[in-house]
DNA sequence: AGCGTAAAGTAGTCATACAACTATGTAAAG
DNA sequence: CTTTACATAGTTGTATGACTACTTTACGCT
């Protein structure tokens, strides 16, 4: 959260200055808590026992968890004991989706930023994706496929295009993971969030260009099958061009004029 | 913050079945009202008038405010009303923070992620760079070769090695600046965080590979002449060798076996 | 052993009070 | 008239205690 005016690297080190508000400097403890000695899925000591052990009151407790809890490193819900969360691309996601939420140009630059980390995706997957990797990635195709063929039959059916529109993110997720590299899977959960938002808009601007989900289905099985093949230029050039498409697709929605 | 088990875009339509926490909800209204109302640097009303406008009492309001300064939307400060922030990227780089700590492993994978971004910065802004942009990254360059020598002079300068690396991470962010791409200038932000902690680990690798600081002002200055000429395939392919170069340094400290 | 229910545990919310710091306005000094 | 000093009001930070709503645990029954 980097705890806006507290600037943690000049302040932290001498206790004796250390003029933050208690939550804040008790929540960089409990952070250093949570990442060094607990593991994903452990639970910990309740608010009253943290409070204690803290030697702050609850209100301030709760506090300093709720900041753990905004950093996605928690999972908070009543009732029951605050979990260590598995990291996810969420928080990237919240702060990408209000950044566009802010000025939707930032969407535009999202875009171009999502295709060079796509391409590098695609090509670090054709060059060393498992075997495991590929079936998710062959799985998440087939739910695409499916909800595509729903979505034809069912005419505007917005449940079908939203299941397409998660299997097209689970796809791409899946090829990150197959690249060996988490971060990057991290980045492209938490892109799939705001551009689910915007993926209504992209889906106008693929029927005004006369495309159908199939051929989006159709370009997918082409990168897949690239990558199953070891093809790392073909995989590279093939992620690019599906990234063309999706950006011609949003900007024929926002100005028809503009693109193909 | 994506508020864990309570997700917003199944719940929140329908205000009647709403079981999220009070705080939760009231920090959804706020934000959508200071990121549609309120511009940067603007103050909102007091935790006790905003208490009142929301019908909640006071803490569960700080624990709505708490919220969306952990986003970064907003600088809260004792004593003073909150204000809106100007986007920045503070969220992403403790995003990345943690991650790393959770797992040194994500260091290489986050190096990987900055490589194709970096080359997508570099030939963007050789595309279409300022004369502007082009004198901020001239002026981070010189920063660092300034700190380059006071690094030499000073022997084991520590301070001037932090400026090193702060005018190294001013000259990439300037060039995201100038290749027109807000979201890929603040992931570089982001970015520069977690790694300004594993730099000295960098110079080290540096040192052990017989290379000196202006070797790698040398570079960066390469770098920015291709830009200012307008080779984009001059600066990308100099951003790639450069970025090599990095993952070398650190792949040196850490296992000094394994490379060049 | 399995099940249902009572009891204990725990997070969510509230009201109130005071502490610590900031902003504002007013009066004195130059 | 400007500037400084200070008292005052405004605002966030923290503590206490109580109660609610939900979850987990434990106990007793079948």
């Amino acid at each position: 959260m980097q705890q806006n005016l507290y600037d943690k690297f000049t302040v932290t080190h001498s206790p004796l200055t250390d003029t933050r508000p208690a939550a804040v400097s008790v929540a960089d403890q409990l952070t250093s808590y949570v990442l060094g000695k607990l593991q994903p899925g452990m639970r910990l000591p309740s608010e009253a026992d943290l409070a204690e052990r803290y030697g702050v009151s609850r209100v301030t407790m709760r506090e300093a968890v709720k900041m753990l809890a905004g950093r996605g490193l928690l999972d908070v819900a009543r009732g029951r004991r605050a979990i260590v969360r598995q990291p996810d691309g969420s928080v990237f996601g919240d702060f990408l989706t209000s950044l566009i939420k802010s000025d939707s140009k930032h969407l535009f630059d999202l875009i171009q930023v999502r295709r060079s980390l796509e391409i590098q995706s695609a090509t670090m997957a054709a060059r060393h994706a498992s075997r495991a990797g590929i079936m998710a990635a062959e799985a998440a195709l087939a739910r695409m496929r499916a909800a595509a063929q729903d979505a034809r039959r069912g005419g505007e059916d917005a449940a079908a295009q939203m299941r397409f529109h998660q299997a097209d993110a689970d796809f791409h997720e899946a090829l990150a993971l197959a690249s060996g590299n988490r971060v990057l899977s991290y980045l492209f959960e938490g892109m799939a969030l705001p551009f689910r938002e915007s993926f209504h808009v992209s889906l106008r601007g693929q029927q005004m260009r006369g495309l159908s989900l199939e051929d989006s289905v159709a370009a997918h099985a082409h990168i897949l099958a690239c990558i199953s093949n070891g093809d790392v230029k073909g995989a590279g050039e093939a992620m690019s061009k599906l990234l063309d498409d999706a950006e011609r697709n949003i900007r024929m929605a926002y100005s028809p004029a503009s693109l193909s």
